[in-house]
DNA sequence: CCAATAAATGTCTTTATGACACTTAATGTG
DNA sequence: CACATTAAGTGTCATAAAGACATTTATTGG
């Protein structure tokens, strides 16, 4: 047999594939509070609780995995091309009662400015993760949030991931708030100051934010800027507070 | 409808899903020489192409998804407790010839040593890195190689993860080595030894290796060893060699 | 006994963060 | 209109861990 014969004959349907789907954890800061996307189920099961936004690949219109979880991102937040990353793959015969299911677990981290009024829908809302970590969600959904914000976090502490979720223009003491708002944990603010500066990916814009107080310097993100970027030495943070 | 008529009436072949699958990536040392575990393919597509090793989930026999991986990985090795991680999933409608596909990458450590005469057939080999990556791999098997292996190194600069490919029993000297040739540069050896030491993952074993010079001390894995110790600082690799 | 060699250690430098006091620039109020 | 208040921003020393590299130690073979 040669091999196009073989794959004329072939049909995937032939064989037992596990149900496959794509799980997000959106993140977003409002208020001086970190806030996840949830949408309550319309369907069994696990119907009317609240869950990840997700859903399952599609084939015929999704070229990549990633282009999935784009589209998923996109349907529920209306946003293009936020940061996004994958994180784990979680798959077993119990998560889903439906049968063997596999998610495929990213999170996105987008800034809440450019979302102008978000879906804040009766089956989709923003809340804030202590919250949403103390519902009891649709399927292994709580393990999946917690895996994602530990996920957060850590690379919190060594890349300078949080600056996705800056407008364009921030001042230093906004972005170190953003810092100390996702780890739960205050920090140094000249050690901050001193490893921003160090790395290049910020530059001043020359101009000030006017505030009750001594105006503070504007910054946006410079042409070298990449979320991945890896710091030399980890951040300190309180365990207790995680 | 109550949510147990819905699952009574729920049947996973309506859905269209991927073919899904695991690939691993089987790293031990031989001869000084990091290797790695290929197979040649007896089935098209990709027939008598140099492939990782991996099959389908066996959605009535796995439980999960790691339980696949070593499943796969004691058929292949006869190995039952390697070190296992996840590295990523890769997902589209390109990568089989037989359609859209998902892969779960994953990449196993094992000591060369407790594997008595592994698999040297035909179709199943223990080839160098360097000249596994040289070679055309089937489907996208050299960018999942590639990937493993990015990990392993990553995680060689900032974790105690190679101590898992060790013998039971090795002096400082054969570990620095370990560490040396998976990362493919030279480390000082008082900053290798120092953070060994404050680690605590290793206890000397009051035994010395004697050799043609002066004998060294052997050492062990402690009670408290755990692979994914995190020091608190980057070893310097020089990056051309990578 | 000594040269050669690999194991093991001493010690100074370098890099980056932590701690915290201090200075600076604005505001509003007595 | 000085001045207390406050947030922005800096200076400086301490601490932690890695890098560089010289030195000492233990062994063997000649």
């Amino acid at each position: 047999m040669t091999e196009s014969e073989f794959l004329k004959s072939y049909n995937p349907k032939d064989y037992d594939s596990p149900l496959c789907t794509v799980d997000m954890a959106i993140f977003a800061v409002e208020d001086g509070e970190l806030k996840v996307l949830l949408i309550q189920r319309d369907e069994h099961p696990f119907k009317n609780r609240w869950a990840l936004p997700g859903g399952f690949c599609d084939l015929t219109n999704d070229a990549t995995l990633d282009a999935t979880a784009n589209r998923k991102l996109f349907e529920k937040t209306g946003i293009k091309s936020p940061y996004l990353e994958q994180v784990e793959t979680i798959g077993n015969a119990t998560r889903d009662p439906r049968g063997w299911s596999i998610t495929l677990l990213y999170f996105a981290l987008i800034d809440f400015e450019t979302l102008d009024l978000s879906p804040q829908t009766q089956d989709a809302q923003w809340l804030a993760l202590s919250d949403a970590l103390k519902l009891e969600l649709a399927f292994d959904h709580k393990a999946l949030l917690q895996k994602a914000i530990n996920r957060l976090r850590n690379k919190t502490r060594y890349t300078a991931l949080p600056i996705s979720l800056m407008p364009d223009i921030f001042t230093l003491t906004e972005l170190q708030s953003m810092f100390e708002l996702i780890l739960g944990s205050p920090l140094q603010k000249k050690s901050f100051r001193r490893r921003m500066e160090a790395s290049g990916l910020l530059v001043e814009t020359g101009k000030m934010r006017p505030t009750a107080r001594r105006p503070a310097a504007l910054y946006k993100r410079s042409k070298s800027f990449e979320e991945d970027h890896i710091f030399p030495g980890l951040l300190d943070v309180n365990l207790e507070t995680l």
